[in-house]
DNA sequence: GATGAATGAGAATTCATTCAT
DNA sequence: GATGAATGAATTCTCATTCAT
């Protein structure tokens, strides 16, 4: 192979992808991205064949990462309040630490230039919270409360949390107890 | 002025712009807009002098319907229970009636065109609810728990939940009451 | 109507194509036929959808404007060879006078952009040479001389005389009498 | 030099170029036919410095193997009649086994990449025919039936008989013998 | 020599906005 | 005021050509 394609490129290429989504929303020119990695507007299409195809790989790449963020150290062995604790810390922190990449991936969420396969993997990612879900709302009597509305809870209940330390960094620590606090009841009543 | 700007006329426009920035998003034709309220594309920037002051436009008009639908009926003299409940019921309500719109505002969030001063005078529309929100909190030790940021937690899991009972509109009795225990037990404890 | 499409725009766009097309080929860019239209580039596609129909639009434009003045004062009295020699020297005649159209028509004829369906309106407006290709072919035994093969041949043959004028228009009256008897001694006997 | 250029390369090239060409015209992708050649997008600027000398070498050697098919076996000391004769069968016979190469060059003759001097190298290889033409106008008392237009014209006619052979190719012995006798009565009266 | 990734100048098309009617 | 044709900047994507490997 002449040059083979660089791995490096492809993540600049996402990386910058993820500044200017966030900057712009998914109208973000791939000129703009192109001269955010660092490389010719040509080569965002050796990389990726389309925009759409762009904004799918950036949209699971993000995702990806968060999953693998919140699973990393799980305590698979512990207790339900634990491990939820695990992935509440795990969720708040890598959002904390990655605002572009959160913005980005939400401009991407709500757009209908990410597949219904797209969305379907992610999911498919994040399933395996939905034992753990499972285990929360095992005790209520709540025929609404399923794993999956559960779930879907922690996420909304998180990215609020994550909005407001956004806002207030220093309030870091209380926002974030509050907010699994008010997961934490709701859910287990 | 021997013709008027007709009202309805703008109200037709900021109609269509809802339904087609629920399809396509906030990069939405002026011209499809223009055909689906049935008028000229000049017509448009005679009702809304820019593409963003429409967008801002339509976001303030969705937020304030909601706003006044949710503060319909308000029993302002009874119980805090009752009065969370009320705006609960309220805005599952409109949220389940008005999909498109509810799409729309989505877009209309977080695109970055909606001007910081209409975000402040959305949020105003809400202040209302603090006080109200201030008697929800006011009995936990909990120092991230402020007003504001259990309004925001209605806000997400009210969206949360309608988006489930979208999904399954046969289950919306259950599911509506399940995201307003998870709200209410999450927040009053 | 607020300003009506403008037959006088549309003419000039396709006067233009005609030019560049013949210059350039059927790759000529758009913008370079708006250019030469003397309108801008967007306008083109306010009378055109896309290129491809401006180029099927051009095609049939010329090949009628070639029927009609091969047409224009038929002798449908006068006999065989006199009916011959007027389509002969108006085409031999329209062709030389109009070099680029006829240039442009040839590229696009030979281009894959040109549709089925608008070879088929061509070859339709065509289709009354074939009742005076009969008449030229009945008396010859030859299985393969249709009226359908001569009209072609008529084509082909007038084409290379037109060719060979536009080399040597001085010459013009002797090519155009020795392809004229190319084809009538060749078609009839 | 270690590697030196190999013919076998080189013509796959040049007959990727005739297929690809004769598919999608002279603006075919080098990338296509690089691709249908076997070799890599680099390669084919190796053996042809730029896309504009490919598209000449292809147009040359596509019309100096039909010269040569056409002038094998010919039959040098025959009557003009039997010379002319060979020519006709060889030159369809040629043409109808070869119909994508006829159609690239076509596609390349109309087009303006072709070089003035390609073209004369190409009618170079034809000059023997016009020895023949004169020899076949020789009686006629017709000023302009040139050896040259004579040439032209038998050109014409049998691409007109191979393209109503290529259509029904089980007429192709009357099409081919009513092409013949037009181009013979036509030239020789 | 062969390879194919990298480049960036176009090319077709879209669209907010203007303005003649 | 209403209309919709006209505008041209901006956008996605293509492709001949170069050059590191």
């Amino acid at each position: 192979m002449a040059r083979p394609l660089s791995d490096d490129k492809r993540t600049a290429i996402l990386e910058a992808a993820a500044e200017v989504v966030a900057a712009l929303g998914v109208s973000a020119p791939t000129a703009k991205i192109a001269k955010a990695a660092g490389v010719a507007e040509g080569t965002v299409f050796t990389y990726f064949a389309t925009k759409d195809e762009l904004l799918n790989q950036l949209y699971l790449a993000i995702k990806t990462e968060l999953s693998d963020a919140v699973m990393a150290g799980y305590p698979a062995g512990g207790g339900v309040d634990r491990r939820c604790r695990h992935i509440w810390d795990r969720y708040i922190g890598w959002g904390s630490r990655h605002p572009l990449k959160r913005k980005a991936a939400r401009q991407l969420a709500v757009s209908d230039r990410i597949t219904g396969r797209s969305r379907e993997v992610v999911a498919e990612a994040f399933r395996g919270f939905n034992a753990l879900m499972r285990e929360c709302v095992e005790g209520r009597a709540l025929e609404g409360l399923t794993p999956e509305f559960a779930s879907s809870l922690l996420g909304a209940v998180a990215e609020t949390t994550i909005e407001f330390i956004a806002r207030e960094p220093k309030r870091a620590g209380p926002y974030s107890e509050a907010g699994f606090q008010a997961f934490w009841k709701g859910v287990t009543g």
